[in-house]
DNA sequence: AGCACGCCGACT
DNA sequence: GTCGGCGTGCTC
């Protein structure tokens, strides 16, 4: 064998279309030293098209292909690989576990700029890439010169050595002492005594200007925690935690700790709070004690800006992340720690695409990558506490407020079937609410109502034949809203319809409006308490940043009441908060889900620990038709470890996680018995590929049956082992469903509906 | 998913 | 006659 004669390197290659495999191109030689592992190379897909992929990995083994088929990657879009080692790998065992398409789960890791260059570049458009690429400002700098002959403004003079002091800055900075520095910069730069400079925009122009907080001093408990964490870190054991501190036990200093170890280390961290706590009082707290180093990646962010910290985070310039569930996949480098706050919180679960769980990947990423995982929570989701007892993770407790003035507060029920309703006449403000309320206002503090149902009233029944008004896409009845208009509005669908004047069915002219949502109670709540001021959020008040302004009110006392959805609960720290009513802690234990309880029990506690942060005790209200039910009756005493024990009893008894592992396979089509003939088919190959060790629960109707118009059904597979699931799974994905019916595979699920 | 190929209706 | 409807099948 010649050492001339070329050996042929062959590239598998990630490509974003839901196909569930990577594919084989022959990598040509003349760009083989550039085809890297995590770059991204263009290839040619299917008969005409252009598209970005990325490598998984090189090699000189053939494919088991016909020759035939194999093309030439195209192109190499990256010097340096977009995704290091560490991400990849992470990615490619996400998709083995989700049983998803490996370009889909690529695609969670590429900011959305990164995607549109590559659309870009894929149709070949230079210029386009390049505008992608972050947006570009000017910084200005002075050149150096000691003699200056020209005549030069009074105003001239002062910009330029404002420059020599300061170093390099962009023209609208000096907009702000200047009013004309774009013109005196041009003539400065005309003069050659400037001279002006392309770069990147930074990050976030607010970094700077944060004022650094000093560290509290740690209860006994909380430095027992840092310093276990800290061990771990300067170890670098694999080690992962769970953190379990009742609320406002400062579980959130003791990640900043840890994270500020870490940095110290020369390592970097990531940080995932749930979806509606990451606020702009929660980023200002890790500014504040990290300073410029954290990139904080939240949905409002423009793409370019996200790209931007994307790119930071890639370089190493920020080696801190902080986000919602989707930072789990931010370039960190040298990754050390990864902190999941509040992590029995629903919102770390995907429910759409590649449906993860932020939570469980958090531990894979990190074990892999040789990093400290803390899970922490106030109620631990059954899952963890299961991996705590077999030993997988380390359990740190913070048992205390971290205030010593703070307590919990008095949780009472308000049995629904025994206390008739307040003034208002609306049984879900009782009379001891009503009671409350008023001693609440007299002292001048502040309450907090919690009902999970926005809208004015979740239903409209005919008061002669008893028909209910129905969204005509959906499976569910409409709700009535009167805050901007007076609307019928469907919840799951975009629905929305004028009130009807009488019966559909019997042209009766008498429609009820049943049971309560948030604006009727905010309504009701105004006409019985005329001199308090009350104030609505959920996700009709909260479009934008108008929930921050609402809260924003409510921490300066501008708001006597708050009457709200799941946005109220979580949180905020609101100290003159004595008085928390849950109006109706049943919906939550109605819906047809076997965490329903569990869920239902997070909710209270959570809620209950809005009260009396300060320094005066809180009461709490737990308004209920069944005051037995272990998720109210546990929540009542604070007893999270009783809840954890009858639950897990329960559980176990069923056979239900975290004693066995499910996957959920939805079918959807607009007809009824497509639908139905599918999933029935899909269910039988599941069934006959791991027939002794895997269950096939259904196929059944999807609780919402119908929904957007789309019939719903679906089966469940259960198994004890992950092996036979896997193997299940897998049958299931490779089978191919009627292109009128969509198939979705969900492991782990956490929403049954 | 996206794209081409392919085979049937109403239009310059 | 052909423009285009969307059914079917494939993508290294």
């Amino acid at each position: 064998m010649s050492a001339s004669e070329a050996i042929v390197q062959y590239a598998r290659v990630a490509i974003p279309v839901p196909l569930g495999q990577a594919f084989s191109y022959i990598v040509p030689p003349e760009v083989a030293g550039d085809v890297r592992r995590g770059a991204r190379v263009l290839v040619g897909f299917g008969k005409s098209r252009r598209v970005l992929g990325v490598v998984i990995d090189v090699g000189t083994e053939a494919p088991d292909l016909p020759r035939s088929k194999l093309k030439p990657l195209l192109a190499v879009v990256d010097p340096e690989p977009v995704l290091e080692d560490e991400l990849l790998g992470f990615l490619q065992e996400l998709a083995r576990y989700y049983v998803a398409p490996i370009g889909a789960v690529i695609e969670l890791a590429l900011p959305a700029v990164e995607r549109t260059a590559a659309e870009a570049l894929a149709k070949r458009e230079a210029f386009a890439v390049k505008n992608a690429l972050g947006r570009m400002v000017l910084n200005v700098s002075a050149v150096p010169t000691i003699t200056v002959s020209e005549k030069l403004s009074e105003q001239a003079r002062a910009l330029r050595s404002h420059l020599l002091a300061h170093g390099p800055v962009t023209i609208p900075e000096l907009g702000k002492t200047w009013r004309s520095a774009r013109s005196i910069v041009k003539r400065l730069q005309g003069l050659g005594l400037v001279t002006l400079e392309r770069v990147e925009e930074r990050p976030d122009p607010f970094f700077a200007k944060v004022v650094r907080d000093i560290p509290p001093e740690l209860t006994p408990p909380q430095a027992e925690a840092v310093a276990r964490l800290i061990f771990a870190l300067e170890a670098r054991e694999k080690q992962s935690f769970l953190l379990d501190g009742v609320t406002a036990s400062g579980k959130t200093e003791v990640y900043l700790r840890a994270v500020e170890r870490a940095l110290q280390l020369g390592r970097g961290a990531i940080v995932l709070v749930p979806e509606i706590a990451l606020t702009p009082q929660l980023v200002t707290r890790f500014r504040a004690r990290l300073g410029d180093r954290i990139a904080v990646l939240h949905s409002g962010l423009t793409d370019s800006n996200r790209h931007a910290m994307w790119r930071a985070l890639r370089r190493a310039e920020l080696k801190v992340a902080v986000g919602a569930r989707s930072a789990l996949f931010a370039p960190v480098h040298d990754l050390g720690l990864i902190c999941v706050d509040e992590e029995h919180d629903g919102s770390f679960k995907q429910e759409e695409g590649v449906r993860y769980h932020a939570r469980d990947m958090a531990l894979l990423r990190a074990h892999r990558a040789g990093a400290v995982c803390v899970l922490g929570s106030a109620t631990p989701s059954l899952a963890s506490v299961a991996l705590a007892r077999s030993g997988r993770l380390e359990i740190l407790k913070l048992p205390a407020r971290a205030h010593a003035t703070a307590v919990l507060p008095n949780v009472e029920i308000v049995d629904l079937r025994q206390i008739g309703p307040g003034p208002g006449g609306d049984r879900l403000l009782s009379l001891t609410l009503f009671r409350a309320l008023q001693e609440t206002l007299k002292r001048r503090q502040q309450a907090i109502l919690f009902l999970n149902r926005r809208g004015f009233s979740p239903s409209l029944i005919c008061g002669s034949c008893g028909h209910l008004v129905r969204c005509p896409n959906c499976s569910v009845s409409l709700t009535l809203h009167r805050s901007r208009g007076v609307s019928l509005q469907c919840h799951y669908c975009d629905y929305s319809t004028a009130l009807p004047e009488q019966c559909t069915e019997c042209k009766a002219m008498r429609l009820v409006e049943e049971g309560s949502g948030t604006e009727r109670i905010e309504s009701t709540l105004q006409q019985v308490l005329p001199a308090a001021r009350i104030a609505r959020l959920d996700r009709d008040v909260a479009a934008g940043a108008k929930s921050e302004a609402v809260l924003d009110r409510m921490r300066a006392g501008g708001i006597d009441i708050l009457v709200g959805t799941q946005m109220v609960t979580k949180g905020h720290d609101l100290p003159n908060v004595t008085l928390v009513g849950v109006l109706n802690a049943d919906s939550a234990l109605s819906m047809p889900d076997f965490r329903a309880s569990e869920r239902t029990f997070h909710l209270l506690v959570q809620v209950a620990g809005r009260a009396g942060r300060g320094d005066t005790p809180g009461r709490v209200l737990i308004q209920t038709r069944q005051p037995k039910h272990p998720a109210i009756a546990y929540a009542l005493r604070h007893d999270v470890p009783g809840f954890i024990e009858q639950e897990l009893g329960d559980r176990e008894e069923l056979r239900f996680p975290p004693f066995s592992r499910l996957a959920l396979i939805r079918f959807d089509a607009l007809e009824e018995a497509r639908a139905l003939a599918e999933c029935e088919r899909i269910a039988i190959i599941a069934r006959n590929a791991a027939p002794a060790l895997v269950e096939v629960l259904g196929p059944t109707p999807a609780p919402l049956a119908r929904l957007r118009n789309r019939y719903r059904f679906r089966f469940v597979l259960r198994a004890v082992e992950r092996k036979p699931l896997r193997d299940a799974l897998l049958a299931v994905a490779r089978a191919s469903v009627h292109r009128l019916v969509r198939m979705a595979i969900d492991v782990d699920p956490v929403n049954m509906l």
